[in-house]
DNA sequence: GTGGCTGTTATAATTAAATTTACAGCAAAG
DNA sequence: CTTTGCTGTAAATTTAATTATAACAGCCAC
């Protein structure tokens, strides 16, 4: 399959909300910057919505974060848009005949799952806010401009 | 697209490896076990065998482990198999007259190469000696058979 | 030499994702 | 109260990474 870029996507309009508060934001205007189309954008909005990171009122243009970017982690998001899809996948189609195959998969998958809350303990760590700080840094631009348009 | 499910596969065909190391051990055999096709089986091979995982001889099926198990980690495996294949994609498809769009994702990219370097340092501490162990607990035989069979 | 295997390539099928189209319903403007 | 533009949502299509399959040259042991 295609990769999927959800998690990217979805910081990418957390973000661009977070910093173009003071603007109409149509999913119209969020899709040309990620380059995509706004029914994408919207679903992923609604997934957003569903986990009670941001709001929007349906016909109005003006969706809004539903806490502040400290309080939003990367986890909270990825949780939002891929739900419980881990980042590593056994494989579930082996041999039930063959005793090796299934345990070694039941071993695997213990590793995994550690594997996988040390990634969401570290992802929990990791907040909107920092994320757009750097964003502010790679742009060249300076930290109060940050306090301004976040606020 | 699909899930990759490679990294389960190699695992699957290291552990069987080591497990039946006194067998014949043909791609056939070993992709029965994982219920595959035996040319698939011997593609994941040749990359173990590249990265200096394994070996084995053209024609003759005896493939054998290149170290012992306790100095192979899941982070070899994976490397073999998937390469430098993150585990967290950015979109880099953004729109690149769109300042926000471009400098979101390179803020991205830092945290996901930091999370990245996480998850390869929990991989790393993972051998394959671990797996089999856990292996053969969660098949219910005696640690013993394990010291007989790996050695 | 024969049979069975590995190593290798090329092609098809599968599957999860993104894209696109469509439309019902809401909100604000006139 | 009608128009316009938007959100919310579902369905159908296209794209792309993966697995599956087929084919075959070359090696090994008998």
């Amino acid at each position: 399959m295609k990769y999927s870029t959800r998690l990217s996507d979805a910081v990418h309009i957390m973000a661009f909300i977070a910093i173009h508060q003071e603007y109409d934001l149509s999913s119209t205007v969020i899709a040309d910057s990620i380059q995509t189309n706004p029914a994408f954008v919207r679903q992923i909005m609604m997934k957003l919505k569903k986990a009670g990171l941001m709001s929007s009122v349906n016909g109005h243009a003006k969706p809004s974060l539903a806490k502040p970017t400290e309080e939003i982690t990367l986890l909270d998001i990825y949780k939002a848009v891929e739900g419980n899809k881990p980042l590593l996948h056994l494989d579930t189609h082996t041999n039930p005949d063959c005793g090796v195959g299934v345990n070694i998969q039941l071993a695997l998958q213990d590793y995994y799952n550690e594997i996988q809350k040390g990634t969401e303990k570290h992802m929990s760590s990791i907040s909107l806010q920092d994320i757009i700080k750097l964003y502010y840094q790679k742009s060249g631009q300076a930290e109060n401009i940050v306090k301004v348009q976040t606020n």
